[in-house]
RNA sequence: GGAGGGGUUCCAGAGCGGUCAAAUGGGGCGGGCUGUAAACCCGUUGACUUCGGUCUUCGAAAGUUCGAAUCUUUCCCCCUCCA
């Protein structure tokens, strides 16, 4: 099998594949340009698309040249994939700074510099936006049967359960094939890869090439990764795990790598680290904790650079083993001068906007969950002073894993 | 267009004139156990509070009533069936 192909299996990001055997022989034989397409609905990327992202790393990483489509022209449609509901439709504006957003991220995963295999950015609102309507029909419409299109997951699943499908979403699919038509007539792209429920749309423009210039193209798609807890990764309640830094802190994003289940450790190694096959096999007996922390250093290094992984490390370090007062742990500051007041501990957290309800607070020091300098705060009338802050700053801790440094200005 | 059913707190879903800030389950948060894991147990889950209470919530608006999530009217939205 094919080196390329052989990883992507190895590391679990293989679901399904169009033709195997020739694609692999066609890598073995050439470096090939692929694809993944990007959804622009959100203002950034989440760890649910990093196992997309990794793909394209290994794409480089074997010496072929990643095509990156953001969606701009279908974000404007929906996907129906997975969905029970129409999506709200964004408005131009917010589709270009979710896209300027988007490609930043990848650019820091990426590999922008080797000309060989520098990332192709595109956009498919280029060509989807000047589409005539009859031609449209005439050229591509043709190649499709509705017969066909109602059985796909995405349209049929929709139909079953009974829930509306709009003519605009029912498009989505064709939209879709016709943007792997378009990649393929003008950057010779011949493989597209997707999670799982793109399927149905990936084998559907593998087929529209084939009718329409008789080129031969492939599919590939990833597996939907769930947690061992049941859930679908990404999603915590409490937001998504960002993997830009304006919404998630390279601390928190170490954290969530930190606090990954057991069972799913061995599994995001390879996945999500750049370690070789062979060693991460070789880590099993190690101390599980010892291999959530690499887990988390690597994947933060990633994507925020070593000196973040390693801050973050230390500043976990610092935060858990007690009474240290956690040089690296995320801060905040509060002016000097607000003190003076003698203000207190629940003050003192809605300056800090670790919290916003005061009920919250009054809850959290009821069930002994704050604590200042690691002493559990006994109740709400505790006051604080310049004499808890020792070289400027003080402890704060909510719960057993949220710490921040109140520092003072 | 006609006939029904429905919109309740993060979600699902009870309540159908006062005892309702609203059962129950899920999720979240916190505590315990531990390993910053899982499982399990306990507590909590609208806001503000001088801890006595106060204020704002049950699709929207108006009304009946001492009193409404619960009754009436109008409007908006969703679903099912018929045309």
């Amino acid at each position: 099998m094919n080196k390329f192909l052989k990883e992507f299996k190895d590391r679990g990001y293989f679901y399904q594949c169009t033709s195997e055997a020739d694609l692999s022989n066609l890598l073995d034989k050439e470096k090939i340009k692929a694809y993944i397409g990007f959804d622009c609905t959100a203002e950034s990327l989440h760890v649910g698309s990093l196992l997309q992202i990794m793909c394209l790393r290994l794409l480089q990483k074997n010496g072929h040249q990643p095509i990156v489509l953001l969606g701009g022209g279908t974000t404007r449609i929906g996907d129906p994939s997975g969905k029970d509901k129409t999506r709200k439709i964004l408005d131009e504006s917010e589709i270009e700074k979710n896209i300027k957003n988007i490609q930043n991220i990848l650019k820091k995963f990426l590999d922008n510099d080797d000309p060989k295999t520098t990332p192709i950015y595109v956009n498919n609102y280029s060509w989807l936006k000047d589409l005539n309507y009859i031609s449209f029909l005439r050229d591509i419409g043709k190649h499709f049967t509705i017969n066909r299109m109602l059985t796909f997951d995405s349209v049929k699943l929709r139909l079953e359960r009974e829930q509306s499908l709009s003519y605009m979403e029912f498009n989505y699919m064709i939209l879709q094939a016709y943007d792997f038509l378009e990649l393929n007539k003008k950057e010779n792209c011949v493989l597209q890869i997707g999670g799982s429920d793109q399927w149905g749309n990936i084998v559907n423009g593998v087929e529209l090439i084939k009718r329409y210039s008789n080129n031969q193209t492939y599919g590939l798609t990833t597996p939907l990764i769930t947690l061992a807890t049941g859930t679908k990764m990404g999603k915590t309640e409490n937001g998504a795990i960002w993997l830009d830094e304006k919404y998630l802190s390279a601390y928190d994003y170490w954290q969530f790598w930190r606090n990954v289940d057991d069972r799913d450790v061995m599994k995001f190694l390879k996945m999500f680290t750049d370690i070789d096959i062979s060693e991460i096999n070789a880590l099993e007996e190690k101390n599980i904790n010892e291999l959530k922390i690499l887990l988390a250093n690597k994947a933060t290094a990633m994507l925020h650079g070593e000196d973040a992984a390693q801050n973050s490390e230390q500043a976990a370090k610092e935060a858990f083993s007690g009474n240290s007062l956690g040089s690296n742990l995320p801060s905040v500051k509060i002016e000097t001068k607000q003190l003076e007041n003698n203000i207190n501990i629940i003050d003192l957290i809605i300056l800090s906007k670790a919290e916003n309800s005061k009920s919250e607070i009054r809850r959290l020091i009821k069930g002994k969950a704050i604590k200042i300098n690691d002493t559990i705060v006994p109740d709400e009338k505790f006051v604080i002073n310049q004499e808890l802050f020792t070289e400027n700053y003080l402890k704060l801790s909510i719960g057993k894993k949220r710490h921040i440094k109140v520092e003072l200005n």
